[in-house]
DNA sequence: GCCAACGTTGGC
DNA sequence: GCCAACGTTGGC
């Protein structure tokens, strides 16, 4: 069972659009380096951070768990789809998805300057600079910290 | 809106 | 294969 980190802007799809949804395919990812992941190292069970980037308080906002490994990203093939792709074909498909299940919304968020703050996260991924990927795995050790400083929270705020 | 840090594209 | 130009990501 590997951890994962999945980015998304909360704008276009939030962990309440997930918890309303229950299930969802995590389609429109076109990085070579993080569909490799997705295609190949992203197996069902594996556990799922929700991370919201790109609004006002980046952070850690929920769980979530695989439930299918990758198949074909329908909308490569969607000529209306703003992730449509010319290049590929149903024979030759060049994006991949996987399905994740809604598991918990955190009831304390651990916000990106919280998560520099832990000297525990001194070497996590998200934190270094230049961090682009959409998706990434991150270790035991790694996700047990980010749930510690949600739980740490309760009583605090 | 700014800008650093990428990834991608395409001419050569 | 090199590299400049361009596009995107994402925190601030």
């Amino acid at each position: 069972m590997h951890y994962w980190l999945f980015k998304t802007e909360p704008r276009g799809y939030s962990i309440d659009d997930l918890k309303r949804d229950k299930r969802t395919l995590w389609s429109g990812v076109r990085n070579y380096q993080a569909r490799n992941m997705l295609r190949d190292e992203v197996k069902k069970g594996d556990v799922v951070i929700f991370y919201h980037s790109s609004c006002a308080v980046p952070s850690a906002v929920g769980l979530a768990e695989v439930t299918r490994e990758s198949f074909p990203d329908e909308t490569q093939f969607d000529s209306e789809s703003e992730y449509f792709d010319a290049t590929a074909t149903k024979e030759n498909p060049r994006w991949f998805v996987v399905e994740v299940k809604f598991k918990e919304k955190f009831t304390h968020e651990v916000s990106l300057t919280q998560m520099r703050k832990s000297p525990a996260l001194k070497d996590f991924r998200l934190l270094t600079p230049g961090n682009r990927l959409s998706l990434f795995p991150l270790s035991k050790k790694h996700f047990e910290t980010i749930m510690k400083l949600g739980d740490d929270h309760i009583g605090i705020s």
